[in-house]
DNA sequence: TGTACATAGGTTGCACACAAAATATTATAC
DNA sequence: GTATAATATTTTGTGTGCAACCTATGTACA
């Protein structure tokens, strides 16, 4: 009895995680919507307007995505002219990638409507209830990742 | 200060949030690797067997996804021989979509593995914490509702 | 020096997310 | 009783997620 009800609490994590951030990039499209940008696009110029300029790699390590969706990605940016893209002049398999100065202006904008967007989303959400969700939630990933592990493994 | 702190943290909410999404997607998406499966097939076959039958538009409704979408999966599934799907006598616009005896057995296979994975990412959770946990998590997505409602309006 | 290997990046193919439009069928208005 | 609106589903087009493969460049080592 007790067993089973766990379990039904384990796998309804699951599906809530999913949903919640379904729901986050719904509001994320929502927003992004009127300034022609995508979750995905958007998520990139943010990284590189972090760190002035970035090689895809880098981008790649940053967003834990894969190199295949970010090639697709930096090519419709670029023709949009929101990033250029540079070969190093010493290791010419590296592009350098920095935003504009259109898309340094754009990404600022998002970023504040984001900002007081996401503020709204914890409103209700007590300082400690926060930090111990957190908590609970970095165990979780440690497992996710564990639990990949061994079956890339196997 | 204080309140750029609890900026940063809100917004970490959200990138953790769908950080454990999709690494909860590659988990399932090893694991249904030699069932040939994907995640999303996964997931309307089980709502389908949870239900006996349904219409596409009840699948719409359990999973919150698009009917574009499911209109896709529910084309392999069908190509696979893993679902049935028969128009309905009265209402001919409804389609009433049912599992094989193969897909039944195939996805009582995966459900099993599906329960012992997932309990083992909360393994390290107190039963406690873990409903902390989803009190919060419920606000948030509250929340998320609310802010994609009045987006939505707008 | 040349050969094997590693690394950065891109291309291709399949499946999914989602908006918009099309199709078919039923319900409602008048 | 026919025009109109509503409903269920499919189709089309763009972008993303990801595996597999390809190309170009750099590094290591015999």
């Amino acid at each position: 009895m007790y067993k089973e009800e766990v379990f039904d609490v384990t796998e309804e994590v699951c599906t809530t995680i999913n949903k919640s951030s379904m729901l986050h990039k719904r509001m994320m499209s929502k927003i992004l919507e009127r300034f022609e940008l995508t979750y995905a696009q958007y998520q990139v110029l943010k990284t590189i307007k972090k760190h002035q300029s970035l090689s895809a790699k880098e981008v790649l390590v940053y967003l834990d995505t894969d190199k295949a969706t970010l090639s697709g990605v930096l090519t419709r940016l670029e023709k949009k002219g929101l990033i250029k893209r540079e070969k190093d002049a010493k290791d010419r398999r590296l592009m350098h990638i920095s935003l504009t100065a259109a898309s340094e202006a754009l990404c600022q904008q998002v970023m504040d409507i984001e900002t007081t967007c996401a503020e709204d989303l914890t409103k209700n959400v007590k300082p400690r209830e926060l930090k111990n969700f957190f908590s609970v939630f970095e165990r979780i990933i440690e497992n996710q990742n564990e639990k990949i592990q061994s079956l890339t493994k196997s």
